[in-house]
Order: structure tokens, then C-alpha cells, then sequence
DNA sequence: CCGGGTCGTTCGCAACTCGCGAACGGAAGA
DNA sequence: TCTTCCGTTCGCGAGTTGCGAACGACCCGG
């Protein structure tokens, strides 16, 4: 059994709950919908998805409007509940935001989970930068400053399990893709302690971020500035931003040793 | 069939989805937990748990830390999608922060679901107060001024619907407790266009709140001004305030109108 | 170092659930 | 008015699922 589950299947499955799961990511996905649109969607019968929809109904995980469903704001609830039990939420949260403020740049924070890398902050500094990404959101680990700080301070044979399940898909012409090509670069990661997107995301956007561990070698997740290439560049990139998000780092990690 | 759904129970439930529900209930009520623990709580086979939470964790539902399970961070995406599905929400935040601004006190954002009063944005002035509500935090529409803001715009038999569903607990002394009173405060708040609440949440607190309709007469939500008794006092809390947040609610409606 | 207790996990079996498909009733459009 | 589309209901039989017992790993105390 794995550490911390990626498997790709094991052990019995429940149909019903699998299907109930399979309408809920199909409400995410559609925004809402209504009973045929789901059931041809899903290839199940209408009578079907009617049970389904009707018992998460009950159970408020889904809103009823007319005659469409959507995913309901219990979500955000559950949702809430779940941050607060990532460990370092609250000082992290807190030092994301020191952090924007000082560099005067975008500022995130992120962890891993399910071979994910999940958003759960982020600041806007003076000078704002749009992204695309949303708290909550979920992307690949290889393929931004965040997601790589992270896959350098996990275990190789974790690492080869999450590009086993949720592969190395390219993002830009920068997107590293093979998995020497990672292992090198998660090399140069742990010499360095900073990890840099340059522009592998976003043409003209830069990050750096850098990894939160416990003393015990546990990993909380990391934290980053991003900022446009104008401004990300020379001793700034590689010098001042890197120790600013270092030094937010190692607050967390300190304040994280008496949790 | 209720337009809103609150009914109690009507059509086909199924069981297997019922517990998967109950399983996840329960591991964010207890913020985690181990199967033998759940399976206790919930009257149930540690088998079958075993196996509800196994479904639950290849659909990344819920996170497995060690021999505990909690619930899992995608909550949080799913809770930003339900969010994304709120029409005015966008208009709202922006404009609960510029009454948070404006007032330099606390400014909410609230809608109904399910017959609950949902917290969707909360916005600091400049001198805070602390509020035990999070964003998503579910609480009953009788017993706040965003709630009465809400329940004064809702047809009666839906008030009616709810009441019967969620009750009328008392949260302070100065709660609204029977249908009658409730009646009453409902038919002041609508020849006022504000509601109130007097120090009926939490001692030394007061808000006031307006409720945001459509001009079709669809209800969106409410929102507030939060504030301590020693400031929210006078003419500021009968005139002042009042005018800033319906000229808030002003706005959302306006550009409501168009979406 | 051993043994009792705990835990998560597995598995076979029988009961009953649940997915199907057809039929119904209402709403909207031609 | 007739057609079509939708959500909803319902009976039936295949097969899913919940149970309980058994297993193996782990921890702790003796």
C-alpha cells in the first residue's frame, strides 16, 4: 500500500457511490444540467441519475434550479473544513501575504495532495498579475515553480508514482516532459533550496518558489512570487526575490515545528 | 413540487449514496477519522465503511493520512465552481469590499440554499471585529440581520417551508423564536427596506443589512455592515450606515439587471 | 521476547438494492 | 391541437452491497 495514495485501483468498489461521484464531476464540469443531459452524457438511464441527483439532493450536495441541477455552496463548507486541517494553513496564509507585500508581486501558496498540486492562497502585491488559476484549483506538479519545490522534497519512488498516474502533459515549449529530464531538475532544486519557473506556464511570467518542510523531513508544501519577466530579472530573480521567499519560508517552517 | 427544494422526503433514495453522505458528514464533523471509528458513529460494518471511504478516495473525495481519512482539498474547487454559479457574486464581493471600506467596519455577503443562510464574502474595515462565521458557514436565516434581510423577500409559504424544516432556535435572548414574531420583524424589514439585528447574534454587536433583489422579483442574497454597539449607535446606525449598504445593494441590482 | 489488544483490510454469502426501460404527465413550441 | 421534449415514477430481475468473520500488521505491556 502506498504512503499517501495515488494507486491506480484497489480493493472493493462501491457501483452507486461511483456513479453519484461520476454526476457530481459532471455537474463541476457542465456548471449545472439537467436529468437527460446528464444520464446521455454519462450513458446511464435517466431513471438512473434521477435516484442519484435526488438522494445528493437530500443531502444538499446539489441544488435544484428548475429543472437543472448544480453543485451546491456545501461544497465551500467542506471545502473550508478541509483547508483548516492542513497544518500550516493559517501561518502560511498569513506569511503569503507578508510576502506579496514585500516583494510587491503575485504570491501563492500551494500543497500536494492526491499527486496534485492544490492553490490554497493567494495575494495580489501592489503591482497586480493576473493568473488563471483559483484557489482550490488542481494542476500537475511538474509544470510550475510550486508544483516542482514540492516534487523535489518527495521520495523518488513518490515521484515516479504521481508522473505514473497523472503524467508529464506539456503546458508551453518550456514544459519539461521526460522523466530524466525531472530528475534533473528536481536535482538542481535541492542544490539550490529554489525552485524557477521561467515562463513555463505563461509566456512573459516568471516564479520562485520554495519548498516547506518539517524538521522531520515532512512536507507541508511550498510558497512563491511570481512576477513579469520586466521586473523578474538579474540580481532580483536571482538574488532578492529567492531570499525573501526563503526567509517567508522558514518562518513557516519554524512556526510549523510546535503544531 | 417545492420550487426551492426543502421538502423533507419524496422519490427514490439510494442507500449506498445515503452512506457515502453520512461518511462524509461525519469525517468533517470529527475532522478526520479511522474506519473502526466511523463505522461505530454511524451503526455500520467496518466493511462496508472500509469500502465507502475506498470509493470516496479514488474519486479524491476524501485524503487518507496514515490510518486516517479526512475530507479532501477538492472540496474546496468544487465549492469555488458552486460559487462561480451564484449570479451576482462577482458584483457582490466587489461591492461588499467597497461598503467594508467605506463603513471602516465588517461587510457581509450572504445567500440562501437549502433553506440556510450561506456566508459567501466577509470583508475587514479598517477596525476589525472578529466574527465566529466563515466564508460557507451555513446558519439559520431567522437569527440574522443577512438572513431576515433574505427571508423578508421570500414568498411566505417558502418562509413557512423553512421555518418547518430548520425550526427557530433561539440564539441569544433577544432571538426571534415563534412564527408570529418572525411575521411581524419580516413585514418591518420590508416597509424598510433594512434589517436589523440588535445585538440578537452576539452581545455588544449590531448590523444592518438589505436584502438584493432583481427587478423581476428573484431574490440574489443580502448583504451587511457589521459593527461594535459603541460605533453602530445614533444616527450612524439609523441613517448613516443604512444608506451606505442599500446604495451597495443599489448597485448589485443594477448590474444584476444585465446578466 | 512474547501475547493480547487494536487497527485496517479482505472475502464469501444471502438479502435486497438499484439500474434499466417503459410509461406517465406536464410544458413548450409548431 | 398535436408533437416533442422534459422530469418523474415504477416494476422487475440481475448483481451489488452490507454483514460478519477471519487475517495480518502493529503497538504496548509484561
Amino acid at each position: 500500500m502506498t504512503p499517501n495514495g495515488t494507486e491506480a485501483g484497489s480493493g472493493r468498489t462501491i457501483r452507486a457511490v461511483q456513479i453519484s461521484c461520476d454526476v457530481l464531476r459532471a455537474l463541476r464540469e457542465m456548471d449545472g444540467a439537467g436529468v437527460t443531459e446528464l444520464a446521455d452524457r454519462l450513458g446511464l438511464s435517466k431513471g438512473t441519475v434521477h435516484g442519484h441527483l435526488n438522494t445528493l439532493h437530500r443531502n444538499e450536495f446539489v441544488v435544484k434550479d428548475g429543472d437543472d441541477y448544480r453543485v451546491s455552496l456545501q461544497f465551500v463548507d467542506f471545502g473550508e473544513h478541509a483547508k483548516e486541517n492542513v497544518k500550516v494553513y493559517d501561518v502560511a496564509r498569513k506569511e503569503t501575504e507578508e510576502l506579496a507585500e514585500k516583494s510587491g508581486e503575485f504570491a501563492q501558496f500551494m500543497v500536494e495532495e492526491h499527486g496534485w498540486g492544490v492553490y490554497l492562497h493567494k495575494v495580489n502585491g501592489a503591482n497586480a498579475v493576473k493568473t488563471a488559476s483559483y484557489v482550490g484549483n488542481r494542476k500537475h506538479l511538474h509544470c510550475t515553480a510550486l508544483g516542482k519545490a514540492i516534487l523535489s522534497e518527495l521520495p523518488r519512488e513518490r515521484v515516479d508514482e504521481i508522473v505514473e498516474a497523472r503524467g508529464l502533459p506539456r503546458q508551453t515549449e518550456n514544459t519539461i516532459t521526460d522523466r530524466e529530464g525531472l530528475y534533473d531538475e528536481l536535482e538542481r532544486i535541492r542544490e539550490r533550496g529554489i525552485a524557477y519557473d521561467d515562463e513555463e506556464v505563461l509566456q512573459g511570467l516568471r516564479c520562485v518558489a520554495a519548498p516547506l518542510t518539517g524538521y522531520d523531513g515532512t512536507l507541508y508544501g511550498a510558497i512563491s512570487v511570481s512576477g513579469p519577466i520586466s521586473r523578474m530579472k538579474g540580481e532580483r530573480y536571482r538574488e532578492e526575490v529567492p531570499e525573501m521567499v526563503q526567509s517567508a519560508a522558514n518562518v513557516i517552517e519554524i512556526n510549523a515545528a510546535h503544531l
